[in-house]
RNA sequence: GGCCCUGUCGUCAAGCGGUUAAGACACCGCCCUCUCAAGGCGGGUUCCCGGGUUCGAAUCCCGGCAGGGUCACCA
């Protein structure tokens, strides 16, 4: 008669190793004190989504601030849905945000010693820990196939039963080894499944970092730890891996909150103690007045990408989830006026615990404040990086001549209010369009929307004046008294109170003077400092401008 | 359906038995002002509902309800 230990040579002949092998592979890790070793474990199943990003930064940020270790885990274990070069892809975006691991899968190669990065590399390991398993009679071998697991669910759903592969439903799991030996040899395809002693009946608990205590029923559900294509389930890669990877707390998604019962029952029944759990909450969207999960087919914000090719810089992004995270942290960017994440101290107990509608209108005002404090010297480039992919307006314009647009995109940066007019990269050419001279002629043949109350002739004869009068060059008051000057001599009143006072002696006041200059050197009603306008454009530009506005 | 998570302005939220229930975004108004942006000031039926405990409940307890998640050889 034969054993478990039989069972298990059979099944993995070529595994030589033990489990005691592994952990002194996998050492306990030599960290100071309070370090936290965190992980980001994505599929290479597509594109960067806006939730992976948050669980990335969360991680990686927590790790960091505690001097601890950030990995990237790859969980290519579903080949099915496996996207060739996305593994990469998602390498080089989570790069642009600052997300660098430590240690983990890179495109060039594994970094870290407590590898492989890969989960589709990690074969043996997890099948030396399946061997002892199944030594040991915790895991055993299944052969229903899809069609048997069919019927017992359909039985299950007749008879409003619990769904599932447990107790008597697990129709092998009391095969002995025997039976499972001969079935083998005789070439029946089979899983491995973990025979779980859990009791539905009973609730095991464990505390959240993030929720605190949750208690949950035990999992009895015989789960499959190791698929037919012998690559292992989530469930168990998890428990191995973060085990050997030697993980103090792992971040995800609260939807693995229903499954942690099962890896809490593998980590039992390996000996192994659990790791530390944090179950983020999940980014919303409302949709026709329902929230739910930022949807891949319907969202354009649920891909990271979105956001680049609109040219929100990655900051603000990056911003803007630290803000969803933790709820003192806007308030700590007001008091300390800073908008650097690696200075904030990040803490579980300061997140919310449900999912955040995603508002498109407070990422751009992060951003805004983002790009406020910053100056051409950094904007720029950034600036060109994108527009070189996306905008070729405005890279074309860079390209030409960078110092001109840095000064433009540096008007009023040095006040104590400085502008914020941009949200994204993507707003620097709109609002900029008027300095170029093809664009400006461009808008003028649409029309210049001067004020109905002047006529032609008084509006030419005026900006001629202005255009000889104005100073050039000065300062700003120098240079505004000037245009006052213009203004009250051809009939304009020069302060708001005078001319509200008795608006009849007054063919406009200051305002309108300026305006009549601000149309015609911008084509528009609104514009930055009008002195500053003036002092990038040159005078030459200006006086062309002024001359030529009414033809 | 079972189980789990979560319910405070439109959105993000502070709150931990006694508060005029903070703050931010968005919106509206005013101020500043040569326009816009920025900035300043102000505005709005906000504690899911019903019981209970208590002198007193957004806060504690019970029961509902709503939204979300999960029940795969996907993660």
């Amino acid at each position: 008669m034969a054993n478990y230990y039989d069972l298990a040579e059979l099944m993995f002949p070529d595994i030589t190793k033990t489990v005691d092998d592994l952990e002194n592979e996998y050492p306990v890790r030599q960290l100071p004190e309070g370090a936290q070793v965190t992980r980001f474990a994505p599929s290479p199943t597509g594109f960067l989504h806006t939730g992976s990003l948050f669980t990335a930064l969360v991680g990686y940020k927590y790790a960091k601030q505690s001097g601890g270790i950030y990995m990237f885990r790859l969980e290519d274990t579903d080949t099915k849905r496996t996207i060739a070069g996305s593994a990469d892809d998602l390498i080089v975006q989570l790069a642009n945000f600052g997300i660098v691991s430590d240690e983990g899968y890179f495109p060039e190669g594994d970094k870290g010693a407590y590898g492989p990065y890969q989960q589709s590399k990690r074969r043996d390991i997890y099948r030396t820990v399946i061997k002892h398993l199944v030594q040991e009679g915790k895991a055993y071998a299944d052969f229903c196939t899809p069609e048997d697991l069919e019927k017992i669910r359909a039985y299950q759903e007749a008879n409003k039963i619990l769904p599932g592969y447990y107790g008597e439903f697990a129709r092998d799991r009391n095969l002995t080894p025997d039976e499972q030996i001969e079935k083998i040899k005789a070439g029946m395809p089979y899983v491995v499944r973990y025979k779980s002693n859990g009791d539905h009946n009973r609730k095991v608990a464990f505390t959240d970092a993030i929720r605190g205590k949750i208690e949950i029923q035990e999992n009895d559900v015989d789960v499959v730890i190791l698929k037919g294509d012998g690559l292992p389930t989530y469930h168990f890669a998890h428990v191995v891996d973060d085990h050997f990877m030697r993980t103090t707390v792992v971040s995800r998604g609260e939807e693995w909150i229903p499954s942690t019962p099962i890896h809490l029952d593998l980590f039992r029944a390996l000996g192994w103690k659990p790791t530390k759990y944090a179950h983020l909450p999940v980014i919303m969207k409302l949709d026709n007045g329902n929230k739910r999960k930022l949807s891949k087919r319907k969202d354009p914000e649920a891909a990271v990408s979105f956001f680049i090719e609109s040219g929100y810089p990655a900051k603000g992004l990056l911003v803007y989830l630290m803000n969803i995270a933790n709820s003192n942290f806007e308030d700590w960017t007001m008091q300390s006026k800073d908008y650097d994440i690696s200075h904030f101290q990040f803490t579980w107990n300061k997140m919310s615990l449900d999912g955040a509608l995603f508002d498109i209108d407070k990422l751009a005002y992060f951003c805004r404040e983002v790009l406020g404090k910053e100056h051409a010297d950094t904007i720029l480039p950034a600036a060109t990086e994108w527009a070189k992919v996306y905008d070729p307006k405005l890279y074309a314009k860079i390209e030409k001549d960078p110092a001109f647009l840095a000064r433009i995109i540096n008007i009023d940066k040095d006040k104590p209010n400085p502008r914020k007019d941009y949200a994204k990269y993507s707003d620097i050419e709109p609002i900029t369009r008027f300095f170029f001279d093809e664009d400006y002629a461009e808008i003028k043949k649409a029309g210049l929307p001067f004020n109905e109350k002047f006529d032609n002739a008084f509006i030419k004869d005026f900006l001629k004046k202005a255009s000889e009068e104005m100073t050039y060059g000065v300062d700003e008051s120098t240079w505004f008294n000037s245009v006052k000057e213009l203004a009250a001599k051809n009939g304009f009143a020069t302060n708001n109170k005078e001319y509200k006072a008795n608006p009849e002696l007054f063919k406009g006041n200051v305002a309108d003077a300026a305006e009549l200059i601000r149309i015609a050197l911008t084509c528009s009603k609104n514009s930055p400092n009008l002195h500053e306008v003036i002092d990038i454009l040159g005078k030459d530009r200006v006086v062309d401008r002024l001359l030529n506005a009414i033809d």
